[in-house]
DNA sequence: CGTTCAATTATACAGGTGTATAACAGGATG
DNA sequence: CATCCTGTTATACACCTGTATAATTGAACG
């Protein structure tokens, strides 16, 4: 009876939930729903399946954690993109634009990510409700750029022109995304910047500089 | 021993293999992935669980299937848009557009549906195929209808246009899917061919009649 | 250095999964 | 009406799933 266990090592609550929502999102973006089980998540947070739900009610509440832990990541780095940029409203929709499509944000696992979580957001109310105001903050960050833009503040067109350019920006992300080798490299950029440029009657810079780059590991 | 077992009639190889890719997708699309179970598709398509490996390899070979089918319809609904049109090119593009931007082409399952295939497109390259040859053909027939536009029959120039009008297509049918309470009727289809029209530099139909309605069951 | 408490592990469990196989029966053929 | 083929059902199986619970142990505290 040398019972012979795993040593461990006691962590917090935040540093535990923290790295199972990463177990969880890694695993969900490389393999799919189907892939994302309750051990092989606990195994790659390093910790015994059991633990998982000492911090998290259900997996799906884990589910819901590491969806809502994604959406905020990505708001927060959109709204970081026009940062550091010159004060003119063109430059800073272009920057916007451009940091959306190209990586790390465009890319394959993130829509798959992405899109593997539409189901949850269908069936659970609160999944649902992040969705939207994740899509709707990007939007209306959207919007604030472009009614910066000169003879551009009118909300009811602005709200119609920040659709049109949210558009454009998700599905070139997507096909961007999908299918990396079908298009050169900068080109899902440029295309952007000409067609947001087209729609808002407005022209953009069409080769804005890869931001501060400070490898975040 | 008075065996009653389920009666049963006997069906051609198309019927069965037709009726299973159809409950799959049903399933599929109302539950993602995890209702998609093979006892389910069985039970919708009447049949009993082990027939379904009597005219599929396994359930990923019947995905695969279900997948293909799916690309199929939805690249020959697109195709059929431009049909019983005028020979007015802009009035053929006006009418291509619409018809992805309103039900039943712009629905909540259907991109939920599309969403769940993407990780297995990533991992089948049979999949990953058809999903990119289903892509290209949606976007090389804008591109014909785009060169079909007065000066506009640059190849280079309507390929880069072509992707744009594609992600406006693509990015407003994503939205316009999954967050259908946010838009008023008609404004998914108004915002579209606003934003094509201007990336095109050309003017268009903003109203397009809704086509044919034979109504298929 | 003992005591104590909760974080952590290990194990068990009921149910579900895709798959394999044997028994049955529909219906065409003679 | 009897025969035969094969489409079809039923059952069994090994494995995996999320969850519940008891046993263990790290580490803070007195």
């Amino acid at each position: 009876m040398v019972e012979d266990r795993r040593p461990y090592r006691r962590e917090s609550q935040e540093q535990r939930r923290e790295a199972l929502i990463n177990s969880a999102l890694h695993l969900l973006a490389q393999g799919g729903p189907q892939a994302a089980t309750v051990r092989a998540i606990a195994e790659r947070a390093n910790i015994s399946p059991g633990l998982i739900r000492h911090y998290f009610d259900s997996k799906d509440d884990l589910t819901r954690a590491a969806y809502a832990a994604l959406m905020d990541r990505m708001t927060v780095e959109s709204l970081a993109a026009t940062e550091g940029i010159s004060d003119d409203p063109a430059a800073q929709l272009a920057a916007f634009v451009a940091v959306s499509l190209r990586p790390p944000v465009m890319d394959g696992d993130r829509v798959r990510l992405w899109a593997g979580f539409l189901h949850h957001v269908r069936r659970d109310p609160r999944m649902h409700d992040v969705h939207k105001a994740t899509y709707l903050g990007y939007r209306d960050r959207l919007q604030a750029l472009i009614q910066a833009l000169p003879g551009r503040s009118d909300p009811a067109k602005a709200r119609a022109l920040a659709i049109a350019c949210n558009a454009v920006i998700d599905g070139l992300w997507l096909e961007g995304g999908t299918l990396p080798d079908s298009f050169a490299a900068g080109e899902i950029e440029q295309i952007g910047l000409t067609a947001i440029s087209a729609i808002l009657d407005i022209p953009l810079p069409t080769h804005t500089p890869t931001s501060n780059p400070p490898e975040v590991s």
